[in-house]
RNA sequence: GGGCCAUUAGCUCAGUGGUAGAGCACCCGCCUUUUAAGCGGGGAGUCGAUGGUUCGAGUCCAUCAUGGCCCA
């Protein structure tokens, strides 16, 4: 960090890049052959005894005992102690070792497996070779590092003393790695739409500007894929998916960060029956697959995610939950006596939709801890979604909830154009009304439903959502490796 | 946006108006199977920033910065 006082440790380390080229030695190695991991010594070291091996790896403990040492080698898979002998690598070769060795230096080692009287696997190293000088000390080797500040601006520090967050970090990567896996065995293609989108569409949300200079133009960061996906469906792709980052310019807190990964799926022919067995089959396999069991922790509590998950109707939770039927509320003004009548906070224009929207989330989404559908939304709050035959007041539309959370949201496609353009109507009054974050008008998609999209069932899921759900993350920035921060002044 | 809390050595933290502390890390010495190795000695600070109160401020007050938790 430029700027920074360069203190007595620094100054002592890079000392010892001179001392080193003075000997020969390169503070930078380069290529270096890897026979062997931490972890596959560390469970066969009675099998690998005697072995010579090779591996490479950051120093993360030095225990001197003399004429002998025992140092701690860190790579990906783990942890393996190393122990170098004066005798075993010489004078000068133990020398070397000592003078120019620190803590946090990565090395290359070559020696042999055996176990030390305590039966801790070990490497009896017989040659090393500096990979790279570290030229800062490492954080606290008991405590880690705790500060949060410091581990997320600094997250490659969080990943060398908390192995723990690696762990989070290797599952998200199976997550996603898995929901491709399921998806591509089913026929689905992975698609890319665009990020810099002109009307920034799919989603209640704001967006971020910003401005594209050969046209002249401002242009958006895209709040979501969905109307871009729902064209290819026009255009007869059938089964299509994207996993990519949305933006929303909105706050951050434990549950949002304004960059995040959205994973969005549209099957045609399907429905939002079919979106919810998908749901079911996607979010316990890969539980299943990632933690070994559809059974876990998160944020206290034993979840099971075995499919099937109990449907609960959007209105029998709101009425089971405060008494409140759907009769009374037909009018905006109904909803506002509603809501002053349950005492809601609104902050947002108290519209049918939006205090519908606040009841559940008060009294209906918290209860919901195991893994649950809450189904048939109204239609004001849900602008993409196709009426219910029965009730056009109600939509096909489901979101799945787990630990009081909003795991994904989904619906059977509107694929009716007229019905849309009025859709997109009402938002736009809802925007001058006030709602910055209702729906611009989309005629280019207006357009593409009129020349006919199939039937269809889609699928969001927040993909920080899933992995903070599958590795008891209590913050989004637990799942994010660098999350949003101001810069430090 | 509001309330509360935090910010002290590289890291983790004590320090309740009177000389700036500990553990780890670092340096020196001893030590060839230790593992939070051990034993002895040593160095290390813009106490987040700026003002203010006071004989005297890490400590009290104000403002700001960054972060956290809760509320909206």
């Amino acid at each position: 960090m430029p700027g920074q006082r360069v203190d007595e440790e620094f100054e002592r380390r890079r000392q010892k890049l001179d001392a080193a080229r003075a000997k020969g030695i390169s503070p930078f190695g380069a290529r270096y052959e890897v026979t062997a991991k931490a972890e596959e010594i560390a469970g066969k070291c009675d099998e690998m005894a005697g072995s010579t091996v090779s591996l490479a790896g950051r120093i993360t403990a030095l225990r001197g005992h003399g004429k002998a040492c025992f140092a701690d080698l860190r790579d990906r898979t783990g942890r393996i102690q190393l122990h170098l002998r004066f005798d075993v690598l010489g004078e000068d070769g133990y020398k070397t070792f000592e003078e120019l060795v620190d803590l946090g230096d990565i090395l290359g080692v070559q020696g042999v497996v055996f176990r030390t009287k305590r039966g801790e696997p070990t490497v009896e190293v017989r040659s090393w070779t500096m990979l790279s000088k570290a030229l800062r000390p490492l954080p606290e080797k008991w405590h880690g590092l705790t500060d949060v500040d410091l581990r997320y601006r600094q997250r490659y520090l969080d990943l060398i003393a908390n192995p723990e967050v690696q762990d989070t970090f290797i599952k998200r990567s199976r997550i996603i790695s898995y929901i491709r896996r399921f998806l591509d065995e089913r026929g689905f293609i992975e698609v890319q739409t665009p990020v810099l989108q002109t009307i920034a569409g799919g989603a209640h949300a704001r967006p971020f500007i910003t401005h594209h200079n050969a046209l002249d133009m401002d242009v958006y960061l895209r709040i979501a894929t969905e109307l871009y996906l729902k064209r290819l469906l026009v255009g007869g792709l059938e089964r299509v998916y994207e996993i990519g980052p949305d933006f929303r310019n909105e706050g951050i807190d434990t549950r949002h960060n304004p960059e995040f990964y959205m994973m969005e799926v549209y099957q045609a022919y399907a429905d939002y029956n079919d979106m919810m067995k998908l749901v079911e089959d996607l979010v316990s396999g890969c539980a299943q697959e990632v933690l070994g069991s559809m059974k876990f922790m998160s944020a206290g509590h034993e979840i099971d995610v075995t499919p099937p998950w109990p449907r609960l109707r959007v209105w029998d939770g709101i009425t089971q939950a405060t008494g409140v039927r759907p009769e009374d509320i037909q009018t905006d003004e109904d909803a506002k006596a509603i809501a002053k009548k349950l005492g809601l906070k609104m902050e947002k224009a108290q519209t049918k939709g939006s205090v519908i929207e606040e009841i559940m989330g008060e009294y209906v989404e918290p209860e919901l801890i195991q893994p649950h559908f809450l189904i048939d939304y109204p239609v004001e709050i849900s602008p993409l979604a196709k009426r219910m035959d029965d009730n056009p007041s109600l939509t096909y539309r489901f979101e799945a909830f787990a630990l009081g959370r909003e795991l994904g949201n989904a619906f059977s496609e509107l694929n009716d154009p007229i019905d849309q353009k009025g859709r997109f109507e009402q938002q736009v009054k809802e925007k001058a009304a006030g709602d910055d974050e209702a729906h611009p008008y989309d005629a280019d998609f207006i357009t593409a439903l009129e020349y006919g999209m199939p039937p269809a069932g889609g699928l969001g899921i927040g993909i920080e959502r899933l992995v903070m759900f599958l590795t008891d993350s209590q913050s989004i920035r637990d799942v994010i490796l660098f999350p949003m921060m101001r810069p430090k002044t």
